[in-house]
DNA sequence: ATGGAGGGTTGACCCAGCGTCAAGGTCAAG
DNA sequence: CTTGACCTTGACGCTGGGTCAACCCTCCAT
C-alpha cells in the first residue's frame, strides 16, 4: 500500500498533480487509513500513469477521462479529433508568426506599407515629423476602420498630391503645430484649402467615401484638439461657405451663421 | 468623445478587453463623466489599436506595454525575442502531435512496442483476457519505473519463452483467475514454477534486477489482490523454501516458518 | 515522554486574457 | 413614466497545476 507521494514517484507525477486529479474526478479517491492519509493501490499506479500518458500527448484533461473508458473505436476517434486540434493551434501560431514578421519588417504599427510610402512621400516633401505624426494616427484608425479600402484611399491621396495645390498645403507643415490666431499663415492656408475644395467639387470628387458620420466627426475633432492652427483654419473656411474637414461639404447658404456643426 | 463601447467597436476589441487593459496599466484610464462614463478620445483609439496589434500578433499583454514605448531597436529586438518563444510554442505542439500519433499507432496506452509484441505472443498461446490485462498492468508500472530496461527486460521473457515449462505454466491461464483452494492446478502450477525457478537458480539468473525492494513489493501485492490462486501457489512455494513472486529468491533453512514476508 | 524531522492533510491564492453573470445606475426615446 | 440599451464595479470561471500556510501524524533518538 503507497502514499500519496510513493504514488506520485512511482507514476513521476507531483503529489500536487495526483490531488488535482482527484478533484477534477480524474483519478477515484481512494481509501483513507485512520489518520485520513489516502492509501494507493497498483491499480491507481496504472490508472494515473495511463492519465499521465494521455496528458503528455497534449490531451487535455477533460478528454482524459472518455478515452480512458473508451473503446478502441472512440479511442481513435478521439484522438484524430485532438489531433486536428493540435493542427489547428499550430497554424493559428504560424499565422501569428507571419504577422509578427510582417509588423516587425514594416516597422511601423498598424500601418499597410502603402501608408507608410504615403508618409515618406510627405516627409519628403519637407513635413515635419509632429505633423507626420497626426496623420499617422489618423491612418491607423482610417485603416483600422475601412482595411478593404485604404489602398483606393491611399491612392487617391497619391494623386492629389500630384496637384501643385496640394504640394504647396503640405509645405507650410514643416515645423510645430501651434500656429496662434494672428499667424499669417492661416490665411495662406485657408486660400489654398479653399481652392482644392473647389476643384475637388467640380470634378464630382465629394460625397459618399465609406466612412460613417460618427467616424468623420472622431476624425475631424482629432485633428482640432491636435492642431490649434486647424480651427482657426476651419473658422475661415465656415465664413466662406464650407464644412468639414476630413469630409469637406459646401454650406447652403441659407444655413450660413444659423445651425453650427457641433464642436 | 466615445463611450467605451463606440471606442471598442472604432478598435475592433470587446469592451471587456478594454477594461483589462485598464486594470493592468496598458491603457490609461480617461476621464469620466459626471455619471462616472468613461469618455475617450482619438488618441486612445489609436493606442487601442496599437496595442490590439500586438495583441494579435502574439507578443504577451506583458510585453506589449515595453514595446509600445520602445524605440525601433528595442522593438526589434523585442520582437525577435518573442518570435523565440513563438518557435519553442510550435516545436513543442509537433512534439506532441507527434507522440499522440504513436499513441494512436501503439493502441495500447502506456506502453512500448515490444511490450505490445510480447502480450500478443501470451494471446497467441491462448492466456486469458483477464491474465493479459494483469500482465499489462504490471508491464505499464515496469515501462515506467525502468523505461531504458524495458526492452532488454522483455527480450528476457522473451528467451523464458522458449523453455517448455514456461510455455506450459501459461497454458494454465486460459480461463478466468479466480481459482480456489483445493483445485488439483494449484500444486501443478507451483511444480512447473518450482522447476523454472530451479533452473533459474542454476543458470544465475537470479539476483539484481534492477528494481527496488518497494516496487517489488508493489507488483506482487498487485498479483496477489489479482488472483487469489497465486496466494496459494506462493503458500506452496514458500513451504519449499522459495520467496517473492516478481522476484524470486531461496530462503535459507533456518528461517523458513519462524520469519514470514508481510503480506 | 519529548522533541524534531519529515512525511501527510485541507485551504487558498497565483499565472493569462479575458467571458460571463450579477446587481444596479444612466440615458434617450416614446 | 416606462422601456431598453448602455454604463458601472465586482467577482467567479477556465487550464493545470505551483506555491505557500497552518496544522496533523509518524517515527526515531534522546
Amino acid at each position: 500500500m503507497l502514499t500519496i507521494s510513493q504514488l506520485a514517484a512511482y507514476a513521476g507525477v507531483t503529489v500536487r498533480a495526483v490531488r488535482h486529479y482527484h478533484k477534477v474526478g480524474l483519478l477515484p479517491e481512494p481509501e483513507r487509513d485512520r489518520s485520513g492519509y489516502r492509501i494507493y493501490n497498483a491499480a491507481a499506479v496504472v490508472r494515473l500513469i495511463r492519465i499521465r500518458t494521455l496528458a503528455d500527448a497534449g490531451v487535455p484533461l477533460a478528454r482524459v477521462q472518455e478515452l480512458l473508458d473508451a473503446g478502441p473505436e472512440e479511442f481513435a476517434g478521439g484522438v484524430q479529433e485532438i489531433d486536428k486540434d493540435l493542427r489547428a493551434e499550430i497554424r493559428r501560431l504560424q499565422d501569428t508568426r507571419s504577422r509578427l514578421a510582417r509588423l516587425a519588417a514594416g516597422e511601423h504599427l498598424a500601418l499597410p506599407q502603402s501608408v507608410v510610402d504615403y508618409l515618406d512621400r510627405l516627409r519628403g516633401l519637407g513635413v515635419g515629423e509632429r505633423y507626420i505624426e497626426l496623420e499617422r494616427d489618423a491612418w491607423i484608425m482610417i485603416a483600422a476602420q475601412v482595411p478593404h479600402l485604404i489602398d483606393s484611399v491611399i491612392a487617391r491621396k497619391h494623386e492629389e498630391l500630384d496637384d501643385p495645390d496640394m504640394v504647396r498645403l503640405y509645405s507650410f507643415f514643416t515645423g510645430e503645430p501651434d500656429w496662434r490666431a494672428g499667424d499669417p499663415r492661416i490665411v495662406e492656408v485657408a486660400d489654398v484649402l479653399e481652392r482644392l475644395m473647389i476643384r475637388a467639387v467640380e470634378a464630382g470628387e465629394v460625397g459618399a467615401d465609406g466612412f460613417d458620420d460618427q467616424f468623420v466627426a472622431l476624425m475631424d475633432s482629432t485633428m482640432l484638439e491636435s492642431a490649434p492652427g486647424a480651427e482657426l483654419v476651419l473658422a475661415i473656411l465656415e465664413e466662406r461657405g464650407w464644412s468639414g474637414w476630413t469630409r469637406i461639404e459646401r454650406v447652403p447658404a441659407d444655413r450660413l451663421n444659423t445651425e453650427l456643426p457641433p464642436s
